[in-house]
RNA sequence: GGAGGGUUAGCGAAGUGGUCAAACGCGGCAGACUGUAAAUCUGUUCCUUCGGGUUCCAUGGUCCGAAUCCAUGACCCUCCA
């Protein structure tokens, strides 16, 4: 397969721009490219590493990636479709871009990283609107779909630039690091366009770029996200457990999708799970497939074993090692669910117990008052929250 | 600078003096069915020592009583200049 047809197997393409010769320099290789992010946090998210892989890919089929960490455009804020952003300290922001820095350091080891701060901090105001404002149009601007979408909810004059900088970004990477192509998340598309435009009309040159449609799960929410938090890539945050049981709990139907998406097994791999899952989906193979493969990729073998092991010793009523542990102090069974993370509040605490939700040693919580004599028990929340829950004196 | 409209739970959105801890939808959580999937059905969704407590942008006020009326302020939108 040619890098080409490898994207489109993988479902990687959504937008691109269209150069005649496009698809043959793709596949004939040698281009340079950059997929940049802002530094919203101080660690990646299962949603970016699905976009940053495409370095891996990309290189892999001899092109060569260059990764960009916002430091100034997150400093500015990229427009969300709903509201404009909280001012974030710069404080905040110089610390997540060492946190984002590192991880792709440790996963992109191969890669060119660099930091638009680094050309865009001495510019000066008038220097800017002079040399670069004037390429652009501001009824161009706003009908860009993200701007469009801010017109009610409003957006300041801050926010609205963001797309300026982004631009300048490209040529700039264009000028200094020959870099042709841009790679990013579909909603980067308006972004993208204008720094092709300003390409094109400040040196006269083509640009190239593509985006890659947003993971998402059948219905079309977001995929990456758990308990309304984010799967973070730091082991610290999000435990290669997590990462490993939210994986495998994918949806029947997407499973392969992510597979695609999410691991670099070949097309004779991913048909050979497909095969198997169609014929057995209760044996949950392309699941496991994937859930190993992204936490290899992240932790290494070593963890994903032992992710794989304690999944499946917990699933077949057992207990690991390595399984998810709490330190508690009371002994009342609302406090614990609410010391374990289980629930919110004791009022959450005591729904969850009257609804039945609640298991010590896989027998139900029937007495929202009980106290727990145990010090070290098997606390289940729901179906899918097994924990290991030891009571401290 | 002028005129008008708005701000309600995670989100969307009703509510214009008491019956409002606030309809409804989405989302979330739990139960049943299953395969750690989906769909479906049921329950639930501010806190609580279960007596009650604290909410409807903020602060003050009117009233026996305010999400609802008044004043001031903040923020947002639309139109005009």
């Amino acid at each position: 397969m040619n890098c080409y047809e490898d994207l489109v197997y993988r479902g990687l393409i959504k937008d691109m721009t269209n150069n005649e010769d496009f698809i043959e320099r793709l596949n004939k290789g040698g281009m340079t490219f950059y997929i940049g992010t802002d530094p919203t946090a101080d660690s990646l998210h299962l949603g970016h590493l699905s976009s940053f892989l495409i370095c891996e890919r990309l290189a892999r089929f001899g092109h060569h990636p260059i990764v960009l960490v916002g430091g100034a455009t997150g400093l500015i804020g990229d427009p969300r479709p709903t509201k404009e952003r909280e001012k974030q300290d710069t404080s905040v922001i110089f610390k997540n871009i060492e946190g984002i820095k590192n991880q792709l350091k440790k996963y992109f080891p191969n890669c060119e990283m660099v930091n638009n701060y680094d050309w865009t901090k001495d510019i000066t105001f008038i220097d800017f609107l002079r040399d670069y404002g004037k390429y652009f149009n501001i009824n161009y601007m706003i009908n860009k779909d993200i701007i469009k979408r801010r017109l009610d909810e409003g957006i300041s004059y801050t926010e609205f630039s963001y797309m300026l900088m982004q631009a300048y970004d490209f040529l700039w990477l264009y000028q200094n690091k020959n870099c042709i192509m841009q790679v990013a998340g579909q909603d980067q598309w308006g972004n993208i366009t204008s720094g092709v435009e300003l390409i094109r009309k400040a040196l006269n040159k083509d640009a190239y770029a593509f985006t890659m449609p947003l993971v998402t799960t059948k219905s079309g929410v977001k995929f990456g996200k758990s308990e309304g938090n984010a799967l973070w890539l730091d082991k610290d945050k999000t435990s290669p457990y997590q990462m490993y049981q939210y994986l495998i709990n994918s949806e029947d139907e997407m499973v392969i999708d992510y597979l695609k998406r999410f691991t670099f097994l070949s097309k004779e791999e991913i048909d050979d799970l497909e095969v198997k899952h169609k014929e057995k989906p209760e044996n949950r193979d392309a699941h496991k497939a994937l859930a190993f493969e992204v936490v290899k990729f992240l932790h290494g073998e070593e963890e994903a074993v032992k992710a794989r092991e304690a999944s499946e010793a917990i699933f077949n009523g057992g207990i690991s090692d390595d399984m998810p542990t709490f330190e508690v102090t009371s002994k009342n069974i609302l406090d614990i669910l609410v010391e374990c993370e289980c629930a919110t509040s004791k009022s959450e605490a005591r729904r969850l117990v009257q609804q039945g939700g609640v298991s010590i040693d896989s027998k139900r919580v029937d007495d929202a008052n009980l106290i727990v004599d145990k010090l070290e028990f098997i606390l289940q929340k729901g179906k899918k929250k097994i924990i290991k829950v030891i009571v401290k004196e």
